[in-house]
DNA sequence: GCGTACCTATAAGGTAGATTAAGAAAGAAG
DNA sequence: CTTCTTTCTTAATCTACCTTATAGGTACGC
C-alpha cells in the first residue's frame, strides 16, 4: 500500500529530511553514505525555490555556492560585446550548476544563471563545501567522480566543436538530450550549439520532409 | 656548492627514486605528501622513454595508463571520417594527457595520443589508481583539484569556441600559452583552434604587418 | 651534398553559416 | 477577447572560413 512506504512507522534510527531526499538518493547512487554523512548533507544544503527568470548568478559576482537541482531547469551563459548570450551548459533535475571557476579561484564571474522554469535547488557554501572535503573524505571520491563525468562531457563536445558541422551537433545534442526536445527552445539549444537561430531553423527543416 | 645539494649527505630516512621525483614535487606542490605516499607514487608510477611520433594510445584501444609528462610534448587527436586530425589538447612538463573518457569507462577510445618530441613519462594503470583513491584518501582532493583545473579551462575553450572568431581564439591561445610558440607548429595549432592551416596563416599575416 | 618530407605563405573560387528583415504562430498577460 | 512577447520560419545578402593549388623555405636522413 502506498500508506505503508510514505509513513515510514519503522524502526528507523534517523527520520529523514524531506528536502535534501533528492540529493541524499544522488549521492547514495554513487557511494552510499552513512549515516553521519546524511546529517551533514542535511545541514550544510539549503533549499531555495527560484522563478522562471530569476537569476543565481550574474556577471561580476563571485559564486559563493554549488548548486544542485532538485526541479525545474537552468541555463548558464556568456554575454558578449554585441549583447549576445551564449549557453555554456543547460541543468535540470539530478544537475549541478555553477561557475567552477569563479567558485574555486574566488574571482568575479563572467557567467549569468538564470531559470528558466520555476524551479527548487539546494545549495552548498564554499566554505561547507571545503569542510565536507576535509571532514568527511568520502565527499572528495564523490566530487572527484561528478567533476570526472563533466570532464568527459565537456571533451567531447570541444571535439565536436572543432570537427563536426552545425547539423551533426545538433543531431548529436537531440539524441543525447531527448528530454530536453519539449523543454528547451530552439533559440537556447542554437545558442549552445554555437549556431544562429535562423541557421538552427533551416537545419531543422531538413528533418522534417514528408 | 652543487654537489652537496645533490648528494643528500644527510639523516634522510628515506632516498628519493630518481625518475619520480618530478612527480612528487608536482604532488607536494598541491597537497605535501607524507612519507607513506611517496612510497607508493614511487611504486606505482613506471617511467617510459617515447620517441617522436610514437603513440601511446591509439583508435580502439582501451585507455588503461593515465599519464604524467616529465619531459617533451604530446597531442591527444580525434581523426574524422575524412581522415583530418583535430587536436583535443596538448600535453607538456607536468602536464597529464590521457582519454578519461575511455579510462573510465573501459570503452574503446577514439582518440590518438602521440608524441611531438623525444619524451619521458610517468604512468599508472587504473587499477593501481583505484587503489590510491581508495587506500591514501588524500590522493582522492589531489586527483579532484587537477580534474577540477582540467574541467575549468575545458569550458572556458568550449566558451570561446561557440562566441569568438578564430582571430580572437588564435590571439587569446598565444597570451595563454606563449611557451607553446617554438614548440608547436602552426598545423598543429590551427587543428587545436579548429580551423584550417591555410587560414591561420592568414590571420598570422594580419598581426606582422611592419 | 642532395633528396625527401614537412611547414609556411599566397591566391582564387566555393560553402557554411551570420545578418537583416519581415511575417506567421503561439503563449502569456491583462 | 485583445494585446504583448516570444518563438519559429523563410528569404536575400554578406562574410568568415574552407578547399584546392602552387611555390618557397626549412629541417632532416643518408
Amino acid at each position: 500500500m502506498a500508506k505503508s512506504s510514505l509513513s515510514g512507522s519503522c524502526n528507523q534510527l534517523y527520520r529523514i529530511k524531506m528536502e535534501t531526499k533528492p540529493i541524499i538518493e544522488y549521492f547514495n547512487r554513487l557511494l552510499p553514505l552513512n549515516e553521519e554523512e546524511i546529517i551533514i548533507v542535511e545541514t550544510v544544503f539549503k533549499e531555495r525555490k527560484i522563478k522562471r527568470r530569476q537569476f543565481i548568478l550574474q556577471e561580476g559576482d563571485v559564486c559563493k555556492l554549488n548548486t544542485f537541482v532538485v526541479e525545474g531547469c537552468f541555463k548558464m551563459y556568456l554575454v558578449d560585446g554585441n549583447g549576445k548570450e551564449h549557453n555554456l551548459q543547460f541543468a535540470i533535475e539530478n544537475w549541478w550548476i555553477g561557475d567552477i571557476g569563479s567558485f574555486h579561484t574566488e574571482q568575479p564571474s563572467k557567467l549569468y544563471i538564470e531559470a528558466m522554469e520555476n524551479s527548487i535547488i539546494l545549495q552548498i557554501k564554499k566554505e561547507d563545501q571545503l569542510k565536507l572535503f576535509v571532514e568527511y573524505p568520502k565527499f572528495n571520491r564523490i566530487f572527484r567522480v561528478i567533476t570526472e563525468n563533466a570532464l568527459v562531457s565537456s571533451q567531447r563536445r570541444i571535439l565536436q566543436n572543432i570537427s563536426s558541422t552545425a547539423e551533426e551537433r545538433y543531431l548529436d545534442f537531440m539524441e543525447r538530450y531527448p528530454h530536453f526536445f519539449n523543454r528547451i527552445s530552439n533559440v537556447q539549444i542554437a545558442s549552445y550549439l554555437g549556431v544562429s537561430p535562423e541557421f538552427l531553423s533551416t537545419i531543422r527543416k531538413r528533418f522534417v520532409k514528408s
